[in-house]
DNA sequence: TGGGCATTAATTGTATACAATCCAAGGGGA
DNA sequence: TCCCCTTGGATTGTATACAATTAATGCCCA
């Protein structure tokens, strides 16, 4: 089904996409480790593409890569749990403000068209999937907003959110429905900046509300416990 | 005088450490070319770990890889060069109202330290020893406020910023003095967030004045003159 | 004389061979 | 029986050899 192409070579950024997109999706837990042969026997390339690739996602944040050791898919603390949900609170309000200012009929229709299908993924029970194109969401107002720099930062954070919640979010089960994202696209349509932005904050504490990021325990069983799988 | 150690094999961290010294103090200037070959001399080591110093400074924004033809010192366009002070506006006013309820005495000196470095570089007619010094003060303010993700970030920015002044400071000679960083640490010393995140959004909106960023050129002889050095 | 094409040198991209490091399993001694 | 040390296999780090691509030079022909 999901066949990898062999036939024209593949390239780092493809193999970047492919582990991301694995990692957003929760097939790829934090506390995985990737070996380097492992990832260079899957694509058909040698080490040399992998590790470029590896270290791509490091920079990211997805990987935390140990010298000598390896490449292991990253597993946030609570301290930098907090600051990605900081982070995105100073940067996303304001943004979405700014698209609202942009936004054209075309965005409108990508984005309802992408809340569709957030929509139908849940009815299909695919949690992982569901969870990486809500990020795409996000990504797509900085798009719109045309802030490249900041779309780069955010990147990043979604990245980690996704990992973040991978780890600390309450109920594992349940996604949080929510018509957030209408909201957004409302306002958006409207071009209410003022409401976009406080949509957009709301958002935000919601899901950070809903993280379970009490405790500091950061030990014990935790990492025989990830290198188990 | 500053002569490369050889004993112990060098790092990429070490080569990234000492490239991005140099963009940072327009030693490298925006347009100029770093060849793998030349570096791997002049560090001694092979391409290998040279194009791994090289990635990781693409990554941040200093360099620009185009495929099949190598690495340059990036040139940010104008549109880029807006939109890292907006996000800068964005990010560090907040982070610097954070640190001023975590600033310890022991930060107090450092940042007191720092700063008659950099008024002692402006005098000795060190101008891009100054610029880096005077980024590094911003970037020291996000480590107060212990907020890595965002300390991260800022190093970009601060980075980028490097290149934004090289190609589009007004005055080329004279480094604006002023005593916004006397007055930020101030502000620290004496708890005062309000005034901190006012004074560091007052600060950025002044370099960002100074910034000469009206037209849209972007061609002519540009390109060429970036290759002649 | 000037433009376009082919050949060649220079440079980057990729694969592979080798070195260094880590980790676990096994053996010996107390 | 338990602990420590040694040893071997597995994995990552680095250097180098080779392939692919680019850019420039010079040649030919109009």
């Amino acid at each position: 089904m999901s066949s990898i192409t062999k036939t024209r070579s593949t390239t780092a950024e493809e193999i970047t996409a492919q582990l991301t997109e694995a990692v957003h999706e929760h097939r790829l837990k934090p506390g995985a480790k990737l070996r380097e042969d492992e990832v260079s026997d899957v694509f058909g390339v040698s080490r040399t593409v992998v590790r470029q690739a590896l270290r791509a996602m490091a920079f990211e944040g997805l990987l935390t890569i140990e010298k000598n050791r390896g490449a292991f898919v990253s597993k946030p603390t609570l301290k930098e749990a907090h600051e990605v949900f900081q982070a995105r609170a100073l940067l996303e309000p304001s943004t979405a403000r700014a698209a609202a200012e942009r936004t054209t009929p075309d965005d409108i229709e990508l984005l309802e068209r992408h809340i569709k299908e957030e929509h139908e993924t849940l009815d299909r029970d695919q949690p992982g999937l569901a969870l990486k194109l809500s990020g795409d969401f996000h990504l797509e107002i900085a798009r719109i907003a045309d802030q490249q720099t900041i779309e780069q930062f955010l990147k990043q954070l979604v990245s980690r959110s996704s990992l973040v919640i991978a780890l600390y979010w309450k109920r594992r089960n349940a996604l949080c429905e929510s018509n957030a994202h209408h909201a957004l696209v409302d306002a958006l349509r409207s071009h209410d900046g003022s409401a976009a932005e406080d949509l957009m904050k709301g958002h935000l504490l919601d899901i950070y509300s809903q993280l379970d990021l009490r405790e500091y325990d950061e030990g014990s069983t935790s990492l025989k416990e990830a290198l188990r799988k």
